[in-house]
DNA sequence: AACTATTTATAAAA
DNA sequence: TTTTTATAAATAGTT
């Protein structure tokens, strides 16, 4: 990405290597970020320059995802004096899971996934609580859409008076001042600037 | 990078963001293996996909980068295993009790609950959603009654074949033993008797 | 640190 | 997942 291709091997320009490190490093380290926002994953990255300086990144936690890793990838030492204390802390971390499955099944079946393991009755039930929901949504959708319309309604109604209101003072300043006939442009000027102002948050975002 | 540009949050469907995971992952574990590389640094990355799935780069080696780490940074009680492993317990569980408020939360917006914070946009998904999960149902139902049929008429053909089959025998033996007229009764009740026995598991659970 | 011409990465679709 | 394609991002070389 720039002007030219770049072998991998190690720069040998001291300088162009230190530039590259910094713009580099940025870039890692905001992709690393990057990553577990979108992927909700959990991300350590260490970066050390050649000069011994450090960097880093932890989405969550160093010791903890670098714990993570030791556990997933090495030695496990259940020997531990407090072996009783990690099992008690282990089993809640089962429940917690397990009531974490069971959630996921549930939500995959309301999605319509996952669902060929279900009897007629079971089916019967989900589309029947599906249905619930659509409803709800609709119903809620169809109350803010109306929302939207009454207060739309108002501030038409707000406009229209305000118009008025300027056409007639116009209006008496011109007949006040000239015998000029016609309208006055700047009654419609008036107007737009006014609506616009008052239009400012009316977007009903769709 | 892409079609579209994308905001820096979580990606909804699980699908894309299982793509995008595998793709982003990928280019990081690239992107670290270069920097070290080209700038000659020294360089640990670790991946967790939000599945529990390590992926990992480390230019030198896992231990000795974190070791450095510690020396460099934490040089605070977080280096004792006890503390670190009772740290990590916690955020494990804090994390899991989280996902469990998200998950529940998603849930009661599929069933169209507690969505009053929603937005047009949101709503708009959800029914979307929710309209699939419905579709998908339903689909898998007419499977089911559909199958169920075949299998009906399935045992139903076989009932006939036995039937003919029974009735061409009694009639032998009715020819051959005596000159009586008409139906023997014995043929019904063997069509009921074999009848029960094959219709013993077609009850479609409504 | 800024500026672009280019190369890469990747989002969306298949 | 992998491939393809259109675009968004990153960044090499330059100022």
């Amino acid at each position: 990405m720039g002007r030219g291709k770049v072998e991998l091997k190690r720069i040998e320009n001291p300088t162009s290597r230190q530039v590259t490190f910094s713009k580099r490093r940025n870039g890692l380290l905001k992709k690393a970020f990057e990553l577990s926002i979108l992927c909700d994953a959990e991300v350590a990255l260490l970066i050390f320059s050649s000069s011994g300086k450090v960097y880093q990144f932890a989405s969550h936690d160093m010791d903890r995802t670098v714990a993570k890793y030791r556990r997933d990838v090495g030695l496990s030492d259940s020997s531990n004096p407090q072996f009783r204390t990690m099992e008690f802390w282990r089993s809640e971390i089962e429940e917690l899971k397990r009531s974490i499955s069971s959630l996921e099944a549930r939500q995959k079946h309301l999605s319509g996934e996952d669902i060929l393991k279900l009897g007629m009755r079971e089916l019967k039930q989900l589309e029947r609580q599906l249905k619930v929901g659509v409803e709800r949504v609709r119903s809620r959708k169809r109350r803010i859409v109306s929302d939207h319309a009454t207060l739309l309604k108002r501030k038409h109604k707000q406009l229209q008076e305000e118009n008025t209101r300027l056409q007639k003072r116009l209006k008496e300043l011109d007949d006040g001042n000239t015998g000029s006939r016609g309208e006055n442009p700047c009654s419609m000027l008036q107007q737009r600037i006014l609506g616009e102002d008052l239009l400012n948050d009316t977007d009903l975002p769709l």
